[in-house]
DNA sequence: GCAAAAGTGTTTCGTATACACCCATGG
DNA sequence: CCATGGGTGTATACGAAACACTTTTGC
């Protein structure tokens, strides 16, 4: 009597991350498969350890796919800051021509960036707001207004400056996030709907 | 030589609906085992369609969560109208005291009804302004000025009238939304971030 | 002194919000 | 004629967008 299938479950991983001032995928990367049971968010975190050495990573489920032959693929977005590659093979790539997976990925950054902090995961710490608009420009990729953007990030009320500068050129003042590092929504989001 | 797990698949509905003028979700359904490898999106209408006949129905990928056991659960929102249930133990019961599942679910009904066209899942093919604003009143549990509703929804240009009217009372007239029936994001989204 | 990046305000425009009364029909 | 729900306009407030010059440093 056959009571079920025996399932395969893959987790795949889109990489991204902002090197050299520009958006880059990383290519190369099979879908792993699960050996054990475990929460996929940590399986996530585990294998991108096994793909890169960086400063921070932050990973986020997209969507979930079955295939034929019972494969089972659930798909992570990855966000790494100053990564090295531990695997042969990979290598950073720019991202046109993108997979259905991949160019979702990075659609859910795009959106996600206009209302969330999650510009953090391509940031140092502390920070100047020229690079925290210089983020947002590579991802959006197009060019943000410089005082717009400002007045806007600081009436949000989700930056610090604790009064250090950044030299080399005029001081900058740097910034961090308010908070820890993980995703806050701003707070003007949702937008309500009518009244 | 070990070279995976064996991982069971379920599938898991949270099935809304809108009766009596007030959103219900239907109680009492398990975690539906899926038997052989079948696109998800498929297993899902599949599934909905054993558990309810109804006028219409949308199904869309909420999240997947893995457990200890290699059990694996993909949830699904399903919205219907009209829906009979076809099942023993099935109940529609309040959205008070949701799972963290559910509620996830009603969180992206109500957020996804703010910029698409979404309402139709809960609404026949033609209906009034009135009937389309109590969708919105009953899904974001608040109400709605309906001179400001109006202006907004008849300035998306996403709904058609087709001359036809209700009788039984004051004539109102009878819209449908412009296109098929699936999701579209409304002309204005994303707003933009800056520029 | 000059190149390079940091920093700063105002005006305009569009959309969101608040708000109250008349109209057409069925019974 | 009256109860019920359909239908309509305006004034205000707020945030988005457009737009250019001065300042501070390193070299």
């Amino acid at each position: 009597m056959k009571l079920g299938v025996s399932n395969s479950l893959f987790l795949e991983l889109v990489v991204l991350t902002i090197a050299d001032g520009h958006l880059r995928i990383l290519g190369g990367l099979p879908a792993h498969k699960l050996q054990r049971p475990e929460p996929l968010d940590q399986a996530a975190q585990r294998l991108l350890k096994q793909e890169v050495a960086a400063d921070h990573i932050y990973v986020e489920q997209l969507y979930t796919f079955a295939f034929r032959g019972g494969r089972v693929v659930v798909a992570y977005l990855a966000l790494v800051l100053n990564a090295e590659l531990n695997q042969p093979g990979r290598a950073w790539r720019s991202t046109h021509a993108l997979s259905e997976v991949a160019a979702y990925g990075l659609k859910r950054l795009r959106n996600k960036i206009t209302y969330t902090n999650l510009a953090f995961a391509f940031l140092p710490d502390r920070f100047t707001l020229s690079e925290l608009q210089s983020t947002y420009e590579v991802v959006l990729d197009r060019a943000v207004d410089k005082r717009n953007f400002r007045k806007k990030i600081l009436s949000l009320d989700i930056l610090a400056a604790d009064g250090e500068v950044r030299r080399g050129g005029r001081p900058a003042r740097l910034y961090r996030f308010k908070g820890p590092r993980e995703v806050t929504f701003w707070p003007t989001y949702p937008n309500n709907f009518m009244n």
